[in-house]
DNA sequence: AGGTTTTATCGTAAAATTACGATATAAGGA
DNA sequence: TCCTTATATCGTAATTTTACGATAAAACCT
């Protein structure tokens, strides 16, 4: 429940690729969705049940992760049969890899741009 | 509770960089860690009651949000009297750059390497 | 010394997420 | 046709996360 009493300065809305940037963030940053991405690099298909098997989880489960990841763009199944093969989207990791890559400039900026005076530089100068 | 009587093939445990990963993505899935990381990325550094106005929450609940980013790797605070200022840690977003940039390696392959036959490569073939 | 500001931490309630079993549906085989 | 396999979805319980208020402690000011 969040207060509507204080004001709320600068926390712009997200665009629409930082809404989709936040979407696959949160998709990874589950520990059993990290590692099916993981094992789809790996495998490059699985099937629903194989996963099933790699986890330690129902099958129900597993589904639903599936899902979760499926509409953060970062997989993509295909029907076969009664079965349904997974594989990675690779635009989706893609876009994520370049977003990523530029996310939080000024942050670190580029070595010409910013020369460190020190090996360490201050936190909060 | 995670049902132990399924036998886990291939989920082999997270190495300590995957788990440094994980842990980061964690900390971003949250769309207040989100937003907190993207204000010190445009504002350099914050003390904790900016952040705090700049959300819509109670003191308490940034400062959680700010200990779950410092425990990533992704901020660091230096205290500054009874004050609290806050920056990304440059070191951590430059790790979780490169990490990104290379994680799920063969899915995203050089454009030499992966030849597409077709503008729509099959997922499952 | 007392008062104010600031914030990290604790305990707890509320909310969200994750887990499970049940089930309907689709596909395939005998 | 019946049976089996496979899976997405639903409802719900369990677990985790997020939110809040209270508070102790540090720093600063009068």
């Amino acid at each position: 429940m969040i207060k509507t009493a204080k004001v709320n300065h600068t926390l712009r809305p997200l665009d629409a690729d930082e809404q989709r940037l936040a979407q696959m963030l949160k998709a990874l940053g589950n520990p059993v969705r990290f590692h099916i991405v993981q094992v789809l690099a790996e495998r490059k298909m699985c099937i629903t049940g194989e996963l099933v098997e790699f986890t330690t989880l129902a099958q129900s489960t597993v589904s639903q992760h599936l899902k979760v990841l499926r509409e953060a763009g970062l997989i993509e199944g295909e029907v076969e049969g009664p079965a349904t093969c997974y594989c990675l989207n690779e635009a989706g990791i893609r876009w994520l890899k370049e977003r990523i890559g530029g996310w939080l400039a000024g942050c670190c900026g580029d070595a010409a741009a910013a020369a460190p005076s020190d090996g360490d530089p201050a936190c909060c100068k």
